[in-house]
DNA sequence: ATGAAAGCGCTAACAT
DNA sequence: ATGTTAGCGCTTTCAT
């Protein structure tokens, strides 16, 4: 129906049925040669696929899908929002999907709707893609959905019924373990945690790994604030903790809420990171540049979109056969100047004492590292 | 084919001549009341709709489209990238295609591979879609390239050739002069410009924007640096230009140049905006919250992708009534703290002097306005 | 190793 | 207003 124009005017688009003719051969040898199938003598691979080439011939996606029951499409449900993190696996996905073979479908859903997922998926589904990957998963208090075709859900564990569901960890509990355990052993006491929403798979994977690094160092686990991954809300969050003089890090579950935190601190007299050090979480474009250049840790979006694709794509096309295992993502922390060990003793405050570290020692390498000489 | 799968195990999923059975009426009325078309009774049609929830009939697309010769679907060529611009513009994108009740399919240009724009388009069409946009264009040595489905190119000259191609501005430039003059009004003798890469037409537009101010100032045109969006080569571009003591304004293409060339300042010991004013492009969500919070213009992503889908559907549906009129963009010029009138004499240094300006005046409000009190 | 025939599930044209 | 008859351009049997 629709390729690119031939130059000279309109011939009607070719068939295979014409591709067949004019390379003397059936039709079906020709739909045997574009789809890989054995048994076809060289000779004739050659002519039917001169003869495509002649005529600028491309299948009709269409006719294949209606005859086949195949789409070699993949949907992905992603969030309608242009958040780093998301967007950035929407990016990897993509390519992932591209590298495999299959065209991609989207469908977002809707902000704030209830059943956006649902309706994301029904979407996807009526237009017959072969597999479906869930981006970004949150809570919608749907507590099964069925699907008849293979899942992946990036991040979640499965409340999907579906032929199979398969998941790639993203990682994030134990990147949200690092970067607690950077500033534990910065010496801090403890380390106070601003989270995102509790709806998102994502905000409960990394409080986990905070809650675990804190217990693991056998520290007092603070009260959660909550935010919504705005910069905004960190800034709220920032105001808040600001006022508890006990306070001597945080790890944000993103770099946004990170700055808008550290903003908060700065208007309230406080010094990051003498004062107060902050981490953040996804490295976005700008956290090597901010003042202070922010801590944080990297996720590995492209690797977790191409292994969680590598999946999907084992079951879509052999459903019987056993799984290959999924490899450790890497852990990346980034150090750079908004951490810092502990003030000397805490700021005078009421509440909690924060338990002075004679040796602060200079780990901190408040030097914006990362930050190149010459433009790329 | 592929759809929500009925809940009590696996019957076949149900046609449309299934349908038609159970409503005791010709597979064709099933067809039409579905598809809206006129002379059908009203009983009719209930019958029908009862019939198809009942069997949770769904129509399968890809039989619609082999008959029908449309998908009903709509392809986009992004960028594979998470830049803030690109990924919100997809996101605008995504919701508008919904909105006109088409489905989208997203083709992702290869970074850095030439005819990247070329080959999306061709895995577009080789699927079928119904129209083409292509967001944010980059030049890429390639001509002409020939589409036989209406392209929608937002912000861009059209250099294709296809049945229509219809454009939707973004409206950068009159938001880059807008920016510019922000900078001139406030007493800066002129701005200098760090710039995208020349291939972008979005460089090339906030170019022409920012020289149009400057000429209807009277302004010099300093010489421009060129960035490739990222915040490290603003950082490097900074660097550059802290070596010129004259230089008191820059305009920056995007958010992210902007807050390295905010860093790079710093660490040579320019204040902002005290010595130096910087104005930059998108207001990224962080923008409000880095320190100082940064003066910046706001790109209406939404406004650009439903005017241009209304544009693109149109002229699918309606080949041949005239266009309605694009409506104006507004101008969003969002004024934080890392603008100020230039400083009384120019920095000692080479080079030619800025113009002293008497009245300074306290134009510049350098309170970080729009930094909200409560978390929403 | 190659070909002929029969659909895939719809929409479109043409009756009635 | 409703039904009948052909395809749409492929992939799939099943022959040969």
């Amino acid at each position: 129906m629709t390729r690119l124009a031939r130059p000279g005017g309109s011939p009607p688009t070719p068939r295979s049925v014409d591709v067949a003719r004019l390379a003397g051969v059936s039709q079906k040898t020709v739909s045997r040669v574009l789809n890989d199938e054995p048994y076809v003598s060289a000779d004739m691979r050659r002519r039917v696929l001169d003869a495509a080439e002649e005529l600028g011939y491309r299948r009709n996606q269409a006719a294949r899908a209606l005859a086949s029951g195949r789409t070699r499409s993949i949907g992905v449900v992603t969030l309608g929002s242009a958040l780093y993190g998301p967007a950035s696996l929407l990016v990897g996905i993509e390519r992932a999907v591209r590298e495999v073979g299959y065209t991609l479908r989207v469908a977002a859903t809707i902000e704030g709707d209830p059943g956006g997922i649902a309706g994301a998926l029904a979407s996807l589904l009526d237009q017959g893609v072969d597999g479906v990957v869930i981006s970004e998963p949150i809570d919608e208090g749907v507590s099964l959905i069925s699907v008849d075709v293979p899942v992946l859900v990036l991040g979640a564990p499965p409340n999907f019924a579906a032929p199979q569901v398969v998941t790639a960890r993203v990682g994030a509990r134990l990147l949200a373990r690092a970067a607690t355990e950077h500033l534990l052993e910065l010496g801090h006491a403890t380390v106070h945690h601003v989270a995102g929403p509790q709806r998102w798979y994502s905000t409960r994977d990394r409080l986990a790994g905070w809650r675990e690094a804190l217990r693991a160092h056998g520290a007092d686990e603070p009260p959660v604030v909550e935010g919504d991954w705005s910069a905004a809300s960190g800034y709220a969050a920032g105001r808040e903790l600001a006022g508890d003089g006990t306070v001597t890090a945080v790890f944000a579950a993103n770099d946004d809420m990170a700055i808008g935190l550290i903003r908060a601190q700065l208007e309230a007299g406080r010094r990051v990171p003498e004062d107060i050090s902050v981490v953040g979480f996804d490295d976005i474009p700008v956290a090597a540049y901010v003042t202070p250049p922010l801590t944080t840790v990297r996720q590995p979006f492209d690797e977790v979109a191409r292994q969680g694709l590598a999946l999907l794509v084992h079951v879509i096309e052999k459903p019987d056969v056993e799984l290959p295992p999924a490899a450790d993502q890497p852990v990346e922390l980034v150090v750079r100047a908004s951490t810092a060990p502990p003030p000397p003793r805490p700021i005078p405050g009421r509440g909690r004492r924060a338990i002075p570290h004679a040796h602060g020692g200079p780990h901190g390498q408040p030097a914006g590292s990362e930050v190149p000489s010459t433009r790329p």
